[in-house]
DNA sequence: TGCAAAATGTCATTTGGCTGACATTTGAGC
DNA sequence: GCTCAAATGTCAGCCAAATGACATTTTGCA
């Protein structure tokens, strides 16, 4: 995706928007380019803006004091992201890293706000999406507690090509292992002997930075 | 709490309603009771209706095929839950069961969609609860990645009193180590030794078959 | 082409929670 | 008061994952 009008046209969001609404949110948002590795905000940055990913892939990302790194999801374009802190008037509670060169639409807070307040089919979106992501953090607690290290990577591994969330053609992602570890809650040595363990099953195919998907729906059954 | 009265006057979604709406969720209401033990839905069931608790503890547990169990929330008097299932329209992900002799309200499915499509003030309601809840699963994530099994404990029994999931005044809360080790994600003996530190810092007290909170911020911050 | 940085593969060691076991305490119900 | 089941407190041994270390492979780029 290249433009911020394409991505408010794929986005569910807009499609029942007046054309009121639409234009005030339009002319409101801001457009940033942010390089790999960059940092877009920070953990206990006030949340000024809701967050929109027009092209590129971010992750969400916390580290804790003793130095060790959680990352919650990776948001690749399409996606929106942060109504909780915003609506909460809370700080982020995640660092927003960009893991590849990252165009970025950021929708003020008072926009956000207003479309709150007077847009009921906005007021429904954000249940939606709410309640999507609930489903998607509650799923990482059961494998976190429940599942072995190499059924925890097989998941995560399935979860970067859900079809529902990304509608990508591809079979393959450039992810390096420790990347993975952060995701699937396990060490990078750890991560690297599952790989290992998945390729034996014939599940994927593992090279240098990139890991291809034979066969996705063995990776969301492994271990159950 | 001894009746579905004084819930739904300590219910904050009951705050703006309109006499008719009111009226006509009071009345559509039915309140059941389960013994200690018993289990209120079962995971699969479909969402029939939303559920609070009036008196008692329930808990939202899954139970893996190798026989380890998580707990993702206690649910104590007060509560609401289950929203996100029956706006999917999906069957429960979890198992829902008493943890003691509990009352328990149930609001019809056809009740709850009626006030979402014709109560602002409830889809707002709503807005914050989910919002909540998710707070809720990406903080567990986050502990449970990051934080000693100490501090998850401490989390854990924080979270039992969020004020704005559960409208509690009191400040203790009848469960046993084991049930809070689901919770926790860590062994009854090991939140045994995590409670005797917790109380050695002053922030709780530790009975049988009781904890009591004194210091819910201290808690809520420990290990940090 | 050649170099430096990143990513990978592997091993020995450490660490800390879990398991299983058992004694003890507590409270509910008769 | 007595009895029993539930809950608690404590310990030793086990074991899987993390850690730290290091060699090797691969890629991007000068």
């Amino acid at each position: 995706m290249r433009l911020l009008e394409e991505m408010l046209a794929l986005s569910p969001w807009t499609r029942e928007l007046s054309e009121e609404h639409f234009g005030r949110v339009r002319a409101a948002i801001i457009v940033r380019e942010f390089a790999a590795g960059s940092t877009v905000c920070r953990k206990g940055d006030p949340a000024s803006a809701w967050v929109g990913v027009i092209d590129g892939l971010v992750k969400l990302h916390s580290l804790s004091p003793s130095g060790k790194s959680v990352t919650f999801a990776g948001i690749p374009a399409g996606g929106w992201f942060g109504e909780g802190s915003v609506l909460k008037g809370e700080p982020l509670k995640y660092d927003i890293v960009a893991l590849r060169d990252s165009r970025i639409a950021l929708m003020p807070e008072a926009t956000f706000r207003w479309l709150l307040d007077t847009s009921i089919p906005f007021n429904r979106f954000l249940l939606t999406q709410l309640n999507e992501r609930l489903g998607q953090f509650i799923g990482m607690v059961e494998h976190d507690r429940l599942l072995e290290p190499d059924a925890r990577v097989a998941r995560t591994l399935a979860a970067l090509f859900n079809p529902h969330l990304y509608p990508v053609t591809e079979a393959h992602i450039q992810i390096s292992q420790e990347e993975l570890g952060y995701l699937a809650g396990a060490s990078r040595q750890r991560v690297n002997r599952a790989l290992q363990v998945l390729a034996g099953a014939g599940l994927i195919k593992v090279d240098y930075g990139l890991v291809t998907v034979l066969d996705l729906n063995g990776l969301m059954r492994y271990g159950t």
